[in-house]
DNA sequence: AGCCAGGTTTGTA
DNA sequence: TACAAACATGGC
């Protein structure tokens, strides 16, 4: 087993797992067990540490996956010199968020799975979809469940997929599975420069400007992309006295303004206005 | 109880 | 192009 310490400054692990960007972690011992396709970590902030347990074999796949090489002090600066105080004060309090550098395939099928529903429900059907199709193994003594490959999924019925809740989703991650087992190549997305990259994205069954925009950032780890949904629409005509309707152009307002610090800036912003607002007015 | 959630598809003008 | 209804489900 391995050990990783990391300087806590700008590692929150409670921020990192609970900003939106995953949906297969679960609270454990001192932090959380956090899994990705067929791997797992123990990972929890203590002293002025972030620790990452995992199996040796797993040491560089978690030190990439939490994003370690990157320099975030940079990032948070150039937000906090930001003309909007909504972008200040969301740097600050989620200070100690971090991108992960996830899985495109699992990217790509979970947030599918996340449009036009909530976060509690979007990680229900992810953990009764691997319940059902992963692969049981063992991280410590806990048990926990592989994320399915496309070829178990599309050996699947549309009514396996509205059983364990994908709604009208059904058909979408079904006909994904299906075209990947017939040979759609995902990975090698990877070769398109990002607004190509969207382009192809939005092709796929069930994939609009959103969901492509979360996989463009979260799985290819461009971060000149810049996701809009319900909540950035709020901070966008609440905070940056928007008046744009179209989330398309309401994403391109951003990406024009922020470049290469969209998609850190825009998890900023997500988090504090979905989580972060709320408890700061209570107190 | 009823609105809403990390929206997309389909249909219409 | 722009807008609106339909879409399943359950969180809160």
């Amino acid at each position: 087993m391995k050990k990783i310490f990391f300087d806590n400054t700008y590692f929150n692990v409670k921020d990192t797992l609970e900003c939106g960007q995953l949906f297969r972690f679960k609270p454990y011992k001192k932090g959380y067990l956090c899994c990705s396709v067929d791997k797992c970590c123990y990972v929890y902030n203590e002293d002025d540490f972030a620790i990452i347990e995992c199996e040796d074999a797993d040491k560089a796949y978690f030190e990439n996956y939490f994003d370690l090489s990157r320099d975030y002090k940079s990032i948070f600066e150039r937000a906090e010199k930001s003309e909007f105080e909504v972008l200040k004060k969301s740097a600050n309090q989620g200070k100690g968020v971090r991108l992960l550098n996830q899985d495109k395939t699992e990217t790509l099928f979970s947030f599918i799975v996340s449009q036009n529903n909530n976060i509690p429900r979007i990680k229900g059907i992810i953990e009764r979809l691997s319940e059902n199709l992963g692969e049981e193994k063992y991280f410590f003594d806990e048990k926990y469940y592989t994320f399915p490959t496309a070829s178990k999924m599309a050996a699947q019925n549309k009514e396996f997929f509205e059983k364990i809740g994908l709604g009208y989703r059904a058909e979408y991650i079904r006909r994904l599975a299906v075209d990947i087992e017939n040979g759609l190549d995902i990975l090698a997305f990877n070769e398109l420069p990002t607004e190509k990259l969207r382009e192809r994205l939005v092709k796929i069954y069930g994939v609009g400007p959103k969901v492509a925009d979360c996989v463009t950032l979260f799985g290819f780890r461009r971060s000149d992309a810049f996701p809009v949904d319900t909540w950035i629409e709020k901070v966008y005509l609440e905070n940056f006295n928007g008046t744009l309707t179209d989330r398309k152009k309401i994403s391109k307002y951003f990406t024009d303004m922020f470049g290469e610090d969209s998609g850190y800036f825009q998890q900023y912003l997500f988090y504090y206005k979905r989580t972060l607002e709320k408890e700061s007015v209570k107190g």
